[in-house]
DNA sequence: TTTCAATGAAACGGAATCGTCTCGTTCGAG
DNA sequence: CTCGAACGAGACGATTCCGTTTCATTGAAA
């Protein structure tokens, strides 16, 4: 493959055929991972998915585990905190974000794939990781904040307080299949915030 | 499989060899699914693993969901709970034993390969939930026996705080690939328990 | 309009696995 | 000791997937 994009910097720059075969590409493989898993993925499933000749795929990609990475970096999972509003509230709009995306996206869709993925080969595990600590950064620097203001104590320790508030929404969505709504973000944050914080 | 001792209720009728094999099989099939997941187990890896022809593992199951349940059964995790000391005591003392479990078990193992192969079949998914509710159940009761005896607040949600206590142990071995000892036991139970039960 | 890179379809040989079957051996039970 | 069930080994045809190759078509760009 030679991507000219990459060279330049440009996504554009490419052969819109090019572009759009990519696309169509990667979101198939995001779909079949979902429905089979890592170990049971095939390029031919894919390449019938996309509605595409297997051969194009073998022109843009080397093998498998290039190919989910790159569809993984397609991925998008944006937490962001609120401006306005007391800690308690910003944190709860933080977690009930976190639990919709749990719920209900592509992503929570390929997370058990990708969480099986990741233990059997290093480059998805870094990929992952590297994913899930960006969106823990985020509630992990708003309670860091508020540690500073005084707002929590400063005895906390803000990434265990960040897992203790995210963890509850990933035990039920992995290990019990409960259903995971955002109308459990308010009852986490009652749980686990100290009192002194609300 | 003509099953006597499913029949009569009593393993030890069984053929010694039958026996045997089970318990050979069974454990060929963990090791081999930590390894490769539950996508990409083939019946093959599992009888040369074994040390065991293709045909007794037919003869004895009907294929491999069977073969994985039947595996997944022969799985311990105990979880106990002291029977003296403090309330935080014996909460720290069940966080430690599921530190230790998720982090070098056999379970440990094949957790990923069992989230995995729970997303995409039914069975396996009652198991798995089974599974980890009956551990679950261990620390709900000891906190709801807390809440009866006022240490902790009546307003406590028992299996919202559990998920709490648990929920971080599970977010850093599945989501970031951190080494998880049991010295994180005592770290959580001082974040997310309650000021007053301490 | 012309040119040519990218494409979809399909065939290829090779490898892996399927589930079944046979056969000679082993070993527990009576 | 004898008998028969359970065993391992492996051959089998079928199937799937691999990764490569060919080829006619499409469509972007000059």
């Amino acid at each position: 493959m030679v991507d000219v994009a990459a060279a330049s910097g440009a996504v554009s720059e490419l052969d819109p055929r090019v572009e759009r075969s990519r696309r169509i590409i990667l979101q198939a493989v995001l779909d079949e991972l979902g429905e089979v898993g890592y170990g049971a993925l095939t390029i031919e499933a894919i390449a019938a998915r996309a509605g595409v000749g297997k051969s194009t795929i073998y022109r843009h990609w080397p093998g498998k585990l290039e190919l989910v990475e790159d569809a993984f970096r397609t991925l998008k999972a944006p937490v962001t905190v609120p401006e306005h509003g007391t800690l308690r509230d910003r944190v709860v709009a933080v977690i009930e974000q976190v639990a919709c995306l749990v719920e209900q996206s592509t992503y929570s869709t390929c997370m058990p794939a990708l969480i099986d993925a990741a233990e059997r080969d290093p480059k998805v595990r870094d990929f992952h990781t590297r994913f899930s600590a960006e969106r823990r950064a985020v509630l992990v620097g708003l309670l860091r904040d508020a540690i500073e203001t005084g707002e929590l104590p400063a005895t906390t320790d803000p990434e265990l307080l960040a897992d203790a508030l995210v963890g509850p929404i990933l035990l039920r969505r992995l290990m019990l299949a409960e259903p995971v709504g955002p109308a459990i973000a308010p009852a986490i944050v009652d749980q686990v915030l100290p009192d002194t914080a609300k």
